[in-house]
DNA sequence: GAAACGTTACGGTGACGACCGAAACATCCG
DNA sequence: CGGATGTTTCGGTCGTCACCGTAACGTTTC
């Protein structure tokens, strides 16, 4: 039973206070050097490069190294996926205790940010919720897809996801989306191949901009009137 | 930033040997006592019982006394999910290291098991590649759906998907399924809402059996009949 | 070449926690 | 009621591992 002592090894790597602050700081996809992943964490250098060494062979975390920096990032999507469904469970349990997440850090993730390669918090709840009330995206807990006037208005608006699907492969004939539950609105958003195209067209068009070196995001002026007046959202 | 030290709290109990060896005992959805699990994760019942009055009160795992016995049973379908989560980050890096998977437990399993409330192995994988290759279901890695071929087939065997999604309140006009991506085949199989059908109603025709205490099943000869003719799959 | 910076290797300390033995507690049965 | 079984609590031991200081290594820049 080899396969129950590596998921231990890799839960436990995911159980230390150091390394998930680490993976944490890795979520947004970007790829960071030890020192600004020391700093995420709280350590010194030197512990934080023994925790990323051991990730990198754990197979959790990939490095490219250009001169004299060492870039680390999450080695798949899978782990981004794998940290999700941690989330999923621990937001579950955060119902019977006190939610106390308080500060700005805090308030700016549960605006707007990225979960690895799509937006999440109120925005992309908001996102999704627009999408399914103007009839584009159908979406329950097992999963979504984009209906035939969803297919138009992506293209009106410059996501061309039959292209898209057609350079990673199709299986469907249809356009499938995967319901994402978000940690902080405790509601489903858009994740899978549709929420990376939404997410990355957003930064393509300077609808949203990362924040200082986090997974929040900003919207911009120009993203404010694009959400209202092509998607129908408000943000409060 | 309390929801990381939640999540480090959630990944830690999953990283211990003891804890994570009871998790997989309950992989397949059933309540077992603290002595069962005991053996199971080959710890003393002491011991066992530590872990699992940890777990409960995070939040994995609830318990329901019956006379001197305490069954457990995982919290929700979200624990099973993370731990699919962790397995599929652990497969993908089994392919570097050598697979050395042996003995007929292990064997029992890749064949056909449960997967908390879903079927995999060869059979759950052997399922999905039949029902798309008939047109019942489409799948793609994203997500999938049933097509209306599919609803006639499945209402055929005797699976009325429209009432079950119909007492769960629907959200879409359609019938979307999850793709679970099978640890020891590599390949999707059916879950979410269509993949539980499946199974429930596998186990009440007498289709398959659970083998002694595992999450491995066998297939009966009525199932083996009913799975080649009205599925087409064939197991070697 | 020397200095500055980022990264890795080594040795020692400290703390957390997994584990079991013994015993108390709860429940069912004769 | 007393014995048997399942479960939990308590105390103590042991091993593991995170952490940092120090120092070495590699790369870049002046």
């Amino acid at each position: 039973m080899t396969s129950l002592s590596t998921f231990t090894e890799v839960a436990a790597l995911a159980g230390d206070p150091a390394r998930a602050g680490m993976l944490h700081a890795l979520l947004d996809g970007r790829a960071l050097t030890a020192s600004e992943l020391a700093h995420a964490a709280g350590v010194t250098p030197q512990t934080a490069s023994g925790h990323l060494a051991r990730m990198t062979t754990a197979g959790l975390l990939k490095v490219e190294k250009q001169g004299r920096h060492r870039y680390h990032r999450l080695a798949s999507p899978a782990v981004a996926r794998m940290m999700e469904g941690i989330m999923q469970v621990t937001s579950g349990l955060d119902t019977t205790r006190p939610r106390l997440t308080v500060g700005p850090k805090d308030a700016a993730l549960r605006t707007a940010r990225t979960c690895y390669d799509h937006l999440a918090g109120r925005l992309g709840v908001a996102l999704a919720d627009a999408l399914v009330r103007g009839g584009y995206v159908e979406l329950a807990s097992d999963g979504g897809l984009v209906t035939d006037a969803g297919m138009e208005f992506f293209g009106r608006i410059g996501i061309d996801l039959d292209a898209i699907l057609t350079r990673n492969g199709r299986r469907s004939a249809r356009i499938l989306c995967r319901p994402c539950l978000d940690w902080s609105e405790r509601r489903p958003h858009i994740a899978g191949t549709v929420g990376v195209a939404i997410c990355a067209h957003s930064f393509a068009e300077d609808w949203i901009k990362r924040v200082n070196g986090t997974r929040a995001v900003t919207i911009t002026p120009k993203g404010q009137r694009v959400y209202r007046e092509e998607f129908g959202v408000h943000l409060g």
